[in-house]
This record gives structure tokens, sequence and C-alpha cells, in this order.
DNA sequence: CGCTATGTTGGGAGCGCTAACAGTGCAGGT
DNA sequence: ACCTGCACTGTTAGCGCTCCCAACATAGCG
């Protein structure tokens, strides 16, 4: 192995030009000719030259790289296949560009540092901002480096300028309604966080279904999205209202301890009890019985999160996009 | 927001110093009088000064930077709670130190390429490797860039000079130990693909206890640590070895089928068949009965792969590190 | 008191690239 | 023949930082 990479300059000479055509060959200027294009190539192969990214960018003030963003109070969050699809997504569109992806989970004050210094030393093009809390400080520190934001998922207290975001209180509704047209009646919920749009738009889209059918929607317990958040929720809904007929919870995490609650406490799925999940993870298939959930495009939230974080780089201005979720029927409804 | 960051030399300037001596400050370099310091800390708090990243990685030759490289030719490995946990882990050091982390998934030949481009382009410092094949070629680019390379998992072929890894044979061991002591004598196991090194110690660990309580080992089918080919191969070991009373099998994605299909099956788990499992994930709890597996702590395994990088690009000289595993006892055994 | 070790500083020379500018040569129009 | 316009090319400044060297104090030593 060379220990030294060959500079422009190396290349220039071999080619018998100056570094200015150099240049021009490697970012496709037009007003090259075509005997220079054809040496410089030639001489790049030789060498095996690769450009320097440091210096590149520091001669052009953009440094080729974006950065995805998660912020979470909860490591256990960090461990969950959300991010992971996310990522993938991300990743997806990204291997299609020539950026790089910086990854920055900010769960502590240190790492919410590191994301102000890498914005305010122009170290990134744009910024991916995910799984947002009521008034993050994530979003100022974004917001003030000066470059592309784009939100996966909205924060709670406004809608940003640019999002993307899965159509969550459709899904919920959906869910509810498919609960009411198999006759159950006494139809309770276990929300995610209310501080969070998403806990509060399937909240919402719950409200909504049992509303339009002229059912009370009163069998409610809020919970944080985790499981033993879930459990407690299920307990509690149980002893609250020993009536309920199905349950629908707005995570397949919770879902899941659900399952496990009402199994405890002798109630048959989906015989006595129907429950219907939110998210469809892998999980959601092994669970006893299969939970019915409703699936969100994961992946192409990612993907369109950097679709639209390309856009925003390019000057081009994009609209809000929401993206469909659907229902998947299983066997705990 | 100031639409140009501050530069070193406007800090140089408002502090009366030098330039050389703000970058000594910067850099914790010694021989700073107390005075020059003080003043050069107040303008760049004034300031809002941050240093250019891109100026400052050409100047060093170094980027300030590391990249955790995935392969993998099947996209439902990226949406693996273990990348997730891995992920987190590295986080979780790179957090405490002052690099960025670069994400490459080199799924493609594209991603490939970007990854070759990255190290060449010295647009990283150090590069981890995770879920190799044998002969990836991701190996031999990321070798080829005259950078540090830890592995995640050792490769197939031969043993990197540095990597972590789980006791895959050990945690194996220890399962098939249990299962023979809960008084199972008709034990079979599903393994993971025999070339990947994580699958033949699996089941090197799994032979070793058979053999040291003198059981036969012939009641085994090769998988490939997916799903679906998890309950084919629990389908072909209850029609070859119908009088089986145990299985081990190599990952509870695996092992999540195999439960489903020893239910359709008619058998009872764990009276009829018990199942162990391996790896530990979130759905092992979910499963019905809950699973029996051998816990790794893939966290760990990142953050020691890491510290390992770190210690390397500090000139260090690491050795290998093999991160212990352990039952952990559910219900399915 | 001269002389050396040591602490502290400023200034210059890059790091490898891009981009603006100022040519050069050559075609075509008058 | 002249001038204009165009395609192409070389040259020159930086981009913002680090590092080295020389310069200067100052202090300690014989």
């Amino acid at each position: 192995m060379s220990s030294r990479q060959p500079t422009l300059d190396e290349v220039a000479e071999l080619a018998g030009v100056s570094r200015g055509t150099v240049s021009r060959v490697l970012n496709n200027h037009p007003h090259v000719s075509k005997k220079a294009l054809e040496a410089v190539r030639a001489a790049i192969d030789e060498l095996g030259y690769v450009p320097s990214a440091a210096a590149r960018s520091l001669a052009t003030q953009r440094r080729g790289a974006v950065v995805l963003a998660i912020s979470s109070d909860d490591p256990a969050l960090f461990a969950n296949q959300f991010f992971a699809e996310v990522i993938a997504g991300v990743n997806a569109v990204i291997e299609e560009s020539d950026l790089e992806l910086l990854l920055v989970m900010a769960a502590t004050e240190r790492g919410r540092d590191r994301l102000t210094r890498i914005l305010q030393s122009r170290g990134a093009d744009g910024v991916m901002l995910l799984a947002l809390r009521e008034n993050d400080p994530l979003a100022k520190v974004a917001e003030g480096g000066g470059i592309p934001v784009v939100y996966g998922g909205r924060p709670l207290e406004r809608a940003p300028q640019h999002y993307i975001d899965a159509d969550n209180r459709g899904g919920a509704r959906e869910a509810a309604e498919y609960l009411i047209a198999s006759g159950r009646r006494a139809i309770a919920t276990i929300t995610g966080p209310q501080d969070m749009h998403v806990g509060v738009s399937r909240y919402l889209g719950f409200r909504e279904a049992l509303a339009l059918a002229g059912l009370p929607a009163h069998r409610v317990v809020h919970a944080d999205f985790s499981e033993a958040g879930g459990a407690a929720a299920m307990e509690q809904l149980l002893d609250e209202h020993p009536d309920l007929d199905a349950v629908f919870v707005a995570s397949d995490a919770m879902a899941a301890s659900a399952l496990r609650v009402l199994r405890e406490r002798g109630r048959r799925v989906p015989e006595d009890v129907a429950v219907v999940g939110f998210n469809d993870i892998v999980t959601a298939q092994h669970t006893h019985p299969a939970l019915t959930t409703v699936r969100q495009p994961i992946e192409a939230l990612g993907r369109e999160m950097t679709r639209m974080l390309l856009r925003l780089i390019n000057d081009e201005k994009p609209t809000p996009l929401i993206l469909p979720t659907h229902l998947v029927i299983r066997e705990s409804a």
C-alpha cells in the first residue's frame, strides 16, 4: 500500500495538463477537450487517484455529508427495530447519491453538544431529525445550523416546514373501525405519550372512529410506548373497565405486553378481548396469538426523508409528505 | 443566524494574539500563558467560534471520523435489532470521544464502491466491519485503506488481527448442556450458515456438549438464520427425526418460527420438545411459550469494537476480545 | 555577568482542492 | 485583412487550519 495518496497535481503532471483542467474533469465541467479529458482519465486510473474529501470541502464550503440525528432519552428506543428500518431506508437513498451518512444519537447532553458542533462547524449539508419530543432542544440546535432540516414524524408543538410522517391518525381510525365492524362495542385504548405527536394522532384517530359510530371512548389509559408501560396500562384498564371487549394499543411493544397480561388474567384473545397494535414490528408475527396491527412504511419513511433532504440541499422546495398506513389482520382481532 | 462562521483569524484578532496561539489553545498545547489562554477563550465565546472540521482535517491529515460498515446481501438483516443494538454500543463510546460516526451499509456493489472511496480519500481514521461472510470483498477493501480495521464477529477464513467476538461456542455448549441436564436425550439442532464463523462456532459448541455426554449428534439441519429457513428446517427435522425431544436453534428468529411449526405439528413446548434459541432478541420474550435462549452482549460488542478501534487509532496494540454469553431461562426449555 | 535552558510567541509555509480570471488559438463574419 | 466570439486552458488566489521555525523573554547556572 502506498502510504501517501496521489494528489491532483500529480495527476495534472502525468496527464500533461494544468490542475484546473483536472479539476474540471473531476467535476464534469463543460469545455474540456476530448483529448485532455482522456489524458486526465488515464492518469487518474494509473495513479489510483481519489480526491481528498477534506480539501474539496474546504474549498467548496460544503461537506458532502448529511446527518441523521436520533433523539431519545430512552436507551431502549435505540435497540428498536424502528430505527434500524429507518436507517435502512435512509441508506438506500444515500447509497445512490454521493453523500456520506453521519449518525448522531443525541441521547445525552454530550450528544446534543456533539450535534451542535457538527452543525456549527459546517460538518454537514443537511440534517434529518427523528423521534422528537415536545420542545426537544435538538430542534433548536438543528434549525440554528443554517442548513436544511427534515423531520421524521412531526414534533408536537408546530408543523415544521419540512417533514415526513406516517398517517398515524388514519391508521388508528382504520384499526378502531375494524374493531367496530367486527362487532366490538366496549373498546378501550392504550395510548402513547401525549407529548408526542404520534401519540396524540393515534389517540385522535381512535376517538374519531368511535365518535362516528356513536360509541363511548372513555376506556383510556395513557402509556409511554414501552413494554412495561403497556403491561401496567393493560392491568389498569382491566381493573377500571372489566367489561372491555377490545383494545387498540398504540404500539406493538405495548400490545405484546398487553397480550401477556390478558392471558395471565384469564381473558382469551380474540374471543373475549380483541387486540390491535400499531407499527407491525417483527415481534407482532410471533406473539401468541399473532398480532393484528397497523403497518406503517418505516423504511419508506427513511427513504422519503432522505429524498426530501436531498431536494432541499439542491435548493428545491418540497412539500410535507404523509405516508399511508394499513391494517394487517392476523389472529388477535 | 450569521451566514458566515467566524474563523480562527478573527478570534486571534479579537484576543490580540496570533493564529498560532489560538490554535495552541484549541488543541490544548502546553506553553500558553494564562493570560493568552483566557483572552482566547473569551474571544471564542464572544464570537461563538467553532473550528472548521474540513480545514482541520486538511491540515492534520486525519479525519476525525470512523466508519461502521455493515455488509449484507440480505436486506432483512438490516431491519434487525442486532444492528440497532450494535450501533447503540458504538455510539455510546463515540459519544465520549470527539469523533464522528460514518455509517456505510454496503449491501450493493455501489455500496462497496462508496466504502472504497471513503477509505481511499482518507475519509475516515478507522473502520469497523460487521457481519462478514466468507471472502467478503469488504474485508479486502477495508484492509487496503491503510487505516485500522476492527472486525465484529470474526470472518470464517482466518482470524483477523483485531476483532471482538461473542463466545458463540461456549454459549452453544451451555445451551446443550442445559438441555442434557434437564433430561433430554434426543437433541437436535438447527444451525446457522456454515460459511459464517458464528454459524460454525455454535454448531461446534453444540456437538462438544453432546459428545461430552456421550449423546449422538446426528439430528442436524443447516439453515440460514432467517425465519423462513428456521421453519423449513424445523419441518425437516420433525420429518427425519420424529423422536426428538429438544432442539437447539442457532438464532432466535429461527427459533420463533420453529416454535410455530412445533405448535402446528401438535408438539407441546416444553413438555414434548424443549427449545433453546440464541441471541435473546426482544421477540424472545413474547413468543409463546417465552423462549429460553443464549444472550450475547450485543451492545457491549459495539462498545468494545469502538474502544478497540480508538486504541488502534491511538497507536496502541489491543488484543482480540471474546465476550461472554449466558443462558436466559424462560419457558421453552 | 555572560551563557544556556526553558517558556512563550508570531509568522510563514503548506495541506489539496475549487473557482474566478485572463489569456490563447481558431473559427466565422464583414 | 480585421475584429468578434467561442472553446479551451493555465494561473492565481484563496478555503481555515496546523505545525515548524525563529525570535524573544526570562530565569537559572557557574
